[in-house]
RNA sequence: GGCCCGUUGGUCAAGGGGUUAAGACACCGCCCUUUCACGGCGGUAACAAGGGUUCGAAUCCCUUACGGGUCACCA
């Protein structure tokens, strides 16, 4: 039997959907589904619906669907139906669809295409596969069975042949229906299936392009062949490549890689995060990589979908993220890293939004924040060998030299404002009076001042932020150090 | 294991019969520089293997290998 997609491609009414299940957080890879089902229906001028999927009771978690909107909200991805702000198709929750499916499941039986399983669990445990002990059972067995109270399941009677679909990113496919099994779609407590309540709703819905994992591509055969004994139009298909961990593995909570939250929580903005992800899967019809969400919905499409699973780089992800903090105007970006620059500097006589400028461009994540920023509460220990760096062309013996002469001239140090512009002025003009390269003045400097081999700015930064008296401080400490006696 | 899908540098990927096989991240080098970073310039690095088809294959076909998915009263 071969069923094609009774649409055109070119279609007028767009109705994508984003159907999670409320079991917890949102994971990557949904919310990169979720992603493409939005932009594709931006894209076209068409309607994304949100659909919650609650069908199994015992794994329901209800904070988990107010997680899904903040998630999308978050994310920038706005549905246009959907249980929190209502349409014409409602409800949008599956539980509270219930009568629905039921009704239609009894139309299939009555067609021939479903049929009364009273099979135990016990039963079918011993099987290796379904053999489909129930689907020869007459209706007065059935009747009987029904009276007695008996619990039951209705399963979907699948046809000899085979079932051939198109898949907008997979092409043509062809499954024998031997392959497929009589699925249950109504529960022995009275819900449908994951499937089946899929299939009834996006018809209900009038969803026209069905966006998922391709995890869903071999059973694809069964929901055409419920559309088909239903008399209703067959969506258009569009399965997606999944998102796989470094090793070929699947993105988890144990590698703390699997949810947006993780990503959130690591310091990751939004939006890097889901121009990231749009393109694990995807390529743009250009040559470029920083799109904006409002660039996105513009240029989508299903044509610059892959088949291939791709595999998640963090590293990358970091290239994005700083690629963005960038690219914002300072309030905003302070606005953001304030908190994480007061985790690290809790003196209160440092100017922290100098200190956040120093810093914008040089992180690639927020978190890294407090790290980078250690030292300016405390000091911390180190060895004099920092001081020996050939490209400054800097040993401990030219740092001691450098330090001890500097020191009493900065302690009386009145040239100009004990800023960044007029030390780094007092600094060079010192080294070019001692006949020294700037280097060889500015790295013994900064390492005296802040005891690492790498700092968010040089020398001069460091002295108009950590104050006069601190800067005093430290190099003498410095100077007090093994190895640094003058000779 | 059966079935379905996939396989272009370490990673994301463009290219879909004739290309010096793009670009990005990462890595390396050089330049700039007040360290690191940023920025600029450059570099290393790929069509899974084998058979066909063709004047010509990364591109089409077959086989193998490898990877993923699926085979639930989970979604």
């Amino acid at each position: 039997m071969f069923i094609k997609p009774y649409r055109d491609v070119i279609e007028l009414l767009f109705r994508t959907r984003f159907a999670p299940s409320p079991t917890g957080y949102m994971h990557l890879g949904n919310l990169r589904t979720a992603l493409f089902g939005y932009l594709l229906a931006r894209k076209m001028g068409g309607t994304f619906v949100l659909r919650i999927e609650d069908t199994d009771q015992e794994r329901f978690v209800a904070a988990a669907v107010e997680k899904i909107y903040e998630t999308l909200r978050i994310a920038g991805i706005s549905h246009d139906e959907g249980p929190d702000v209502g349409g014409s198709y409602g409800p949008y929750v599956q539980s509270e669809r219930k009568s629905n499916y039921l009704e239609y499941a009894k139309e299939l039986v009555a067609k021939g295409s479903a049929y009364y399983c009273f099979c135990t669990k016990d039963r079918l445990e011993g099987l290796e596969e379904y053999d489909r002990h129930c689907c020869g059972l007459s209706i007065d067995e059935i009747n009987k069975n029904l009276a007695d109270g008996l619990s039951f399941v209705i399963r979907q009677l699948i046809p000899q042949g085979k079932t051939t679909f198109i898949d907008q990113v997979y092409g043509e496919i062809t499954i024998e229906n031997e392959e497929l099994e009589d699925q249950v779609l109504i529960k022995s407590d009275g819900m449908p299936t994951y499937n089946f309540a899929n299939v009834v709703d996006d018809h209900l819905m009038a969803i026209t392009h069905v966006m998922r994992g391709s995890e869903y591509l071999t059973s694809t055969p069964k929901y055409n062949l419920l559309y088909q004994a239903m008399g209703w139009d067959i969506p258009i298909y569009v399965h997606l490549p999944h998102i796989l961990r470094e090793g070929g593995g699947k993105l988890s909570k144990r590698h703390g890689d699997a949810y947006f939250e993780d990503f959130l929580d690591k310091g990751f903005l939004p939006e890097a995060i889901i121009n990231y992800i749009v393109l694990l899967g995807w390529s743009p019809p250009e040559n470029r990589e920083i799109y904006s969400l409002a660039e996105l919905e513009q240029i989508f499409g299903v044509e610059g979908i892959s088949k291939s699973p791709s595999i998640f780089d963090m590293a990358k992800l970091r290239w994005f993220n700083g690629e963005y903090l960038k690219a914002m105007d300072f309030d905003a970006f302070y606005a953001l890293a304030e908190s994480h620059v007061r985790q690290a500097v809790k003196r209160q006589d440092v100017d922290i939004k100098a200190l956040a400028k120093i810093v914008q461009g040089r992180i690639a994540t927020l978190d890294e924040l407090p790290e980078m920023l250690d030292f300016i509460d405390n000091l911390p220990e180190y060895d004099t060998e920092l001081y020996t760096h050939k490209k400054s062309k800097c040993d401990v013996a030219i740092a001691a030299d450098v330090l001890s002469k500097i020191a009493p001239k900065l302690a009386e140090y009145d040239e100009g404002p004990w800023n960044n512009e007029s030390l780094y002025k007092f600094m060079t003009d010192f080294a070019q009076e001692a006949g020294l390269k700037n280097s060889q003045v500015l790295w013994p400097m900064r390492v005296a001042l802040s005891g690492k081999p790498a700092t968010p700015g040089g020398a001069s930064d460091l002295l108009a932020i950590l104050g006069k008296a601190e800067s005093m401080r430290r190099i003498h400490h410095a100077l007090s150090k093994g190895g640094m006696d003058v000779v």
